[in-house]
DNA sequence: TTCATTTCTTAAACTACATTAAGTTCTTAA
DNA sequence: TTAAGAACTTAATGTAGTTTAAGAAATGAA
């Protein structure tokens, strides 16, 4: 099982000491997806939250009409889950899926707890991350708002080149909330 | 000082015996605003987050060709800073108003730091706030991405009848992403 | 490799929403 | 109380982005 990615993660913001390090490595699997496997279907119950050791990964919606909507993409060392039915064990409004083959450690939602009980200050790196997530959600929102589609597509591109360079652009546009033909249009306007 | 909603509010997630009450309280400050006042301008840094006692506030963006958008509004029991400005300490894309006469407290960085040390179960308690403010975040991304106009502002007004009631339609257009001329409009459709 | 499927592109016709403008109602400060 | 400025409405015109459709390129399974 692959944990350097993971420990330097938490070690970022905690510091754990070697058997505080077992502790939490001990409630992590690993687990492998190829290219469109599906982590969570859309209407289950999420129960675990991944961390990405390698590949790229997203959430997406699906609304009454069949319109797909991408929430968010996933790549090496970021999270995962569908926190709104992870953390209040609802039915997920988003699926998650592998956008190309990729390796995780997982968390089921009791073991985190657990561990929030037993390692406090695994709430402090949790708080952070959780703060990080708002923040990055918080400036996606004010972008949707205040840009039109071409610059929402430049700051995207910008932003996260990797994936913009790895998922497909139809993927690219549900995740700005635009067509692909229109996004297709877009990047033939150089400038 | 009132203090009776802030306990109860931080007495949903975690429990604090009376000394802790007062280490907490020791550190906030109340603050009144009139309608319309700033607690922070964009561009400045947000050295505080407020707890709302009583009355609405908002947060709004200013993009460069002078658009407003609102990010949120926030009302009697819920939490309000620039999120991004106040944790990693750069100046604030959004600036927060008053939007009627309002009673908050407030707690600086510090203050709050000093207090996810010396008090470190406060950790679980924002770590939940941050979960609940990414959650609702996202939901409202996913609404953006998925649902017309029409749609978003029913599910505002469903949400958050008292806000709806309380501000005018020009920030509740700014908050949807539409113009006020286009809500009037969708107002008045009757389904 | 090869065929089938999906993705990407281009373009014409269309629509949700923006802009402009003018009139009406509501707020608020003097 | 009044007047000035906001906020709200309505309607005509304009546009960013959608829909439909059809062909070209890329992908993937046999």
């Amino acid at each position: 099982m692959q944990t350097q990615a993971l420990l330097s993660n938490i070690g970022i913001h905690i510091r754990l000491d070697e058997h505080e390090k077992n502790q939490v490595l001990g409630l992590f699997e690993e687990q492998n997806f190829e290219k469109g496997d599906a982590l969570l279907q859309q209407g289950d119950f999420c129960k675990n939250i991944y961390f990405v050791n390698s590949g790229i990964l997203r959430t997406f919606h699906l609304n009454t009409l069949g319109k797909e909507s991408t929430i968010m993409f996933a790549k090496t060392d970021w999270w995962i889950t569908d926190m709104y039915s992870f953390t209040k064990g609802i039915p997920a409004n988003v699926s998650i899926q592998a956008v190309e083959k990729s390796n995780c450690l997982k968390i089921s939602k009791n073991d985190l707890d657990s561990l929030f009980e037993n390692l406090p200050k695994f709430n402090v790196f949790f708080r952070i991350l959780m703060q990080n997530a708002y923040c990055r959600e918080q400036l996606r929102t004010i972008e949707n708002l205040s840009l039109p589609a071409k610059d929402r597509y430049d700051q995207f591109v910008n932003k996260y080149p990797e994936i913009a360079g790895s998922v497909t652009q139809k993927q690219v546009a549900s995740y700005l909330g635009v067509t692909p033909e229109f996004l297709s249009m877009i990047r033939g306007t150089k400038e």
